[in-house]
DNA sequence: GGCGCTATGTGCGCTGGCGGACAGTGCCGC
DNA sequence: GCGGCACTGTCCGCCAGCGCACATAGCGCC
């Protein structure tokens, strides 16, 4: 399945791209397996083709809290481009599918022999920054509902898929809110058509109207990745909007 | 006044060192001067001696929210060291004091000649991240109360001094809630004797007291500066608990 | 084909924080 | 020494979300 593919991994120079796969297994995520716990050494990065990972951080008197999410446009464990074996946070498999799993020591290496690698993961590092300030203001802002819908969205576009299992429990326990609020907000949802749930399966029918739902930070953070994680190609062609994030921001 | 210092070119070799400062100039933090906004280019990193810079993200509907701290311990501008010029969050002198100052390309040639400033802001930026994400569950979390006791601990830590210059006013918008929220919550620490303020002047004077206050997001958040950015010696002194932050995660 | 588990829906009282408004008070400038 | 401004304190109604508890309904398993 070649055609599945890591975006990180995409934009690098053909030769490095074929030196670092060499280096990497391919695995299956498997759902709710756990891949990094905080404090931990990191001993593997992984690069996802298909599934989808949850980081979610620990706080004490609360069950835990989603900040951030891992699909093929990324990867868990670039803090190995920092230098840092610590894992800070939880990575939850939340969606199962393919990735690329590579070594810690065999990234290091491959690091130091290619330029390219360094720069796009230490791109991806400051695209992930500015994700979690992003997440850290809309979680003490916003309501349940279009925070509800800014997940659903976030977690299609790296599901490549209309339908997921998901329970409300979950959806909870993601979003730091009860059960209840999010039965609350979805059925809402459901009852105007934006999504459609059953007992754990859960389709999105109008992404349009989601997206409308959904608070602007979801566009925020989609023009946060598309920008430093742009192909050399893209970037030349999108060179007149490059003040598009600073006027939003202006706001 | 060199004897104040700026710790992460403390922790550098004294060669790089002196490289380093030959480049930068000394500037004064002036109170409320804005060193940088979300989405311009970043023109100069700074390294506080002195001084206090917040982090502040901007979010739509709502003025705005502190997400992260910098004093002498830091910087303002590590995203440089990512290869990434765009500035995501804005920059708010919060305490005035001295800084180097370095622009952008010098700090590019220091870092292309200079490995061990490259590891040691990449460890920073490691540390900014766990930073960022212990404050997202923070804000989602915890009330009033004890996020203003890890506050006013964070921001002594920094300032060096007991007393400063802060209204309830500010303190409300760091904290994004109501000014009302901040002046109940402080009253409360001022009649338990842990703070005193008065008309924008504000002093600590129960440390202890108000560590006791205070989130635990506090003790972690030292915890996540202590570890990684600790002196060569230190690290090695404290080589016997390396798992003191993981055995804290796990609660 | 009935039992039990899991997922979802609903009700209730509570509370932390919100929005807005206003009163007291020290400090500074004229 | 008086007026105005900035800082702090207090009050009120309101609401989103919380914790708890219980009702209903598929689905799978024996």
């Amino acid at each position: 399945m070649v055609a599945v593919e890591n975006h990180l991994i995409k934009l690098l120079p053909r030769k490095d791209r074929a030196h670092l796969l060499a280096r990497c297994e391919s695995v299956e995520l498997v759902l709710s397996d756990v891949l990094s716990h905080p404090g931990k050494e990191t001993r593997y990065a992984y690069f996802p083709t298909e599934g989808l990972i949850s980081l979610i951080a620990p706080i004490d008197g609360h069950p835990a809290l989603e900040v951030g999410m891992v699909g093929r446009e990324g990867m868990l464990g670039a803090q190995l481009a920092l230098g840092v074996a610590t894992q800070p946070l939880h990575a939850l498999v939340q969606g199962s599918g393919e990735a690329w799993r590579i070594s810690a020591s065999h990234l290091r290496a491959e690091l130091a022999s290619s330029p390219a690698l360094q720069r796009i993961l230490n791109r991806y590092v400051a695209v992930m920054m500015a994700q979690l300030a992003t997440s850290a203001a809309c979680l003490r802002f916003h309501q349940i509902g279009p925070r509800l819908a800014r997940w659903l969205l976030m977690t299609q576009d790296r599901a490549h898929a209309d339908n997921f299992y998901m329970t409300h429990e979950f959806l909870a326990f993601m979003l730091g809110v009860r059960r209840v609020g999010i039965t609350a907000a979805a059925s809402v949802f459901q009852r105007g058509g934006l999504i459609e749930y059953h007992r754990g399966s859960l389709t999105v029918l109008d992404r349009k109207g989601l997206e409308a739902a959904a608070c602007r930070c979801y566009a925020t953070d989609r023009r946060t990745y598309e920008k430093p994680l742009a192909s050399p190609a893209t970037r030349r062609a999108k060179a007149g909007e490059v003040t598009v994030s600073h006027a939003a921001a202006e706001a």
